[in-house]
DNA sequence: CTCCGGGGCGCAAACGTTTGCGCCTATGCA
DNA sequence: TGCATAGGCGCAAACGTTTGCGCCCCGGAG
């Protein structure tokens, strides 16, 4: 592999020059200029962005940290970033985390080696020793989706406690009264607050918000709670679910048919996140949609903000954005069932 | 930041001593070995793998090329990829190139730029503009999940022609007749393969394979090639349908409902990757699964060997490894309707 | 003719590591 | 006592860039 220094010679001209003509940096003649460009060329020359990044110390590359891309909401959580970060120039490493306290640090240790220009921390958990290990790192970071208890970092989020609100009350505009909800981990804020929503709405009117069972943010174990709550409260089962996201939700949907109860007749069903599928499955579910896409710009603004705060050494001020959820109703919570579906109200309204 | 230096000075070593015990490299005192990890820690000191990059000349990074990693099957391969990475001690550069050329094409000059070590490629498109810019790449690769048109790089992935069989005698071994087949973008080897196998299954025992319709490998892709076929064959409409992927599967799926007639009793479903989520479909997806972290494996595996030949400036020869798929049956293609549905064949079997 | 200014370019240090070579000291053996 | 040997460590070059400083030359003004 070629490197400046070949160009240079072959061009016969000094590396300042090859590196000037390259970056643009000072005005070189036409002639020298075309001397150099063709010496590239005929070298097949790529230019080291290693060596650049040890010279100039930055890496133009920066960290997302995330439980697992293959959850459907990472996904496109990460994809939104990668396309911000395409188009602010900078390359994106993936890193998987599976809410794994060990594997976070290895990970935080080796961003921390390659010298990143910084993070974007999706997390899922509130594990003490996780939230400690970043704390501990000096990377540029913001948070993102979700704001992690003990750690003040900058973070861009939705308004949980809104979405969970939102939802409810979509829900009781349809007349449901016995309205459930199906809760993510414990520990976890987002989760919490919209289960916090959720019981704010049925409060505001004074409607009961004792059916709450908790689940693990994947399809089964929404699946399970909802099964748990079909069964437990068989006598008084919810006519509604607000599942505290998509994958929970989709797990609840199967339970309902499952039991042999129709969506949304007897059971109403809205989830969280609004994921692409989301209006596949079947019925089509109704959701509360985050922006992941403002989320993603504003996180890797204020990140590169931070970034350059960091060459200037200014402290930043650690506040949070919260973003609007936004309401995106399908089949799924629908007054009346679908034409090919006999019509029926499966309760009082 | 502190660099090695500055441990060494700490420490009253050469920077040569310290090198030597960070990396174990050759016996020190453990005296001076102790001291060293101690400058080591009061100064907070972490190596710079961008000045190491530069000087052994590997950056312990590669670079994953995948059309959309929002996809819930891509986001499934990026998963895998990254674990197999992680487990080899590699960062994973994530670049989704929306299948376009000139995206593409940045990416692969700032991945040759970064040096990284290597790259996997998973494309979706036989654009020829894009193969050239990937023949053109020097960099290590190896292909996944797909062979591309005019490049000859190694390559792992299922076969797909058997795939396509597997999925029609499955079909075919419940008594239907009329099976259909969504294809994906024409263009595309591994999706016109799935179709081949289809047609060689119905082939084989006499069957027309005449119901082909195409779609783009979308769920609304899939929605709106099944509303085609329903539409236009409705006198003689398909008793089964197999999509090349799950996402044209779940449209597909939502089509037969909204046409009023009911999976699996009046068209059976079969689709092709089997993502996570198929397992939650209503009802719940018959599948090809490919192997995917074994795929993941493969690759990587290849990949690095393929370093190591680059570094001994060995030629690889180019093969293509053919790992096999595995039906998944799930209800949308059984031969009886679930319990809580009235029991009944609708077609002549 | 001298002087000044500016345009065009080169020298060499520096970024933070790794590593071949070789020095020094202590030890074992004759 | 002398010598070979080995263990412990340091010197300095090299990896491929960027960039402050400064040299040289040419043209215009006095």
């Amino acid at each position: 592999m070629s490197s400046i220094k070949d160009v240079a010679r072959l061009a016969g001209v000094s590396v300042t020059t090859v590196s000037h003509v390259l970056n643009k940096t000072r005005s070189v003649l036409p002639a020298t200029q075309e001397r150099v460009l063709e010496a590239v060329q005929t070298l097949g020359y790529v230019p080291s962005a290693v060596a650049r990044s040890l010279k100039i110390n930055a890496t133009h590359t920066i960290g997302m940290l995330v439980p697992d891309n293959s959850n459907p909401y990472f996904a496109e959580l990460v994809r939104a970033v990668e396309d911000a970060c395409f188009a602010a120039g900078y390359a994106l490493l993936l890193c998987n985390t599976d809410n794994h306290a060990g594997r976070q640090q290895v990970y935080l240790d080796v961003l921390s080696q390659k010298r990143v220009d910084g993070l974007i921390v999706a997390s899922t958990s509130d594990d003490a020793l996780m939230s400690q290990h970043l704390a501990q790192t000096a990377l540029p970071m913001v948070l993102i989706d979700r704001a992690i208890a003990g750690l003040e970092r900058p973070c861009v989020q939705t308004d949980h406690v809104q979405g969970g609100m939102l939802a409810t009350q979509h829900l009781m505009a349809l007349g449901r009264k016995r309205i459930a909800c199906v809760g993510g981990p414990q520990d976890l804020q987002s989760s919490e607050q919209r289960v916090q929503g959720w019981r704010q709405a049925l409060q505001l009117v004074g409607l009961p918000s004792d059916l709450l069972v908790h689940g693990d943010f994947t399809a089964n174990g929404g699946y399970v709670a909802m099964r748990r709550l079909l069964r437990d409260r068989a006598a008084d089962r919810p006519t509604a679910v607000f599942a505290c996201n998509d994958l929970m939700a989709m797990g609840a949907l199967r339970a309902v048919h499952e039991a042999g109860l129709q969506v949304p007749r007897d059971v109403a069903v809205v989830g969280y996140d609004d994921i692409e599928l989301a209006g596949y499955t079947q019925p089509a579910l109704t959701t509360v949609a985050q922006p992941t896409q403002a989320m993603a710009e504003q996180a890797l603004a204020w990140l590169l903000e931070r970034i350059q705060a960091g060459r200037s050494a200014e402290p930043v001020a650690a506040a949070t954005q919260l973003l609007v959820p936004a309401l995106v109703t399908r089949e799924s919570s629908r007054a009346l069932a679908r034409a090919a579906v006999p019509i029926a109200i499966g309760e009082t309204l």
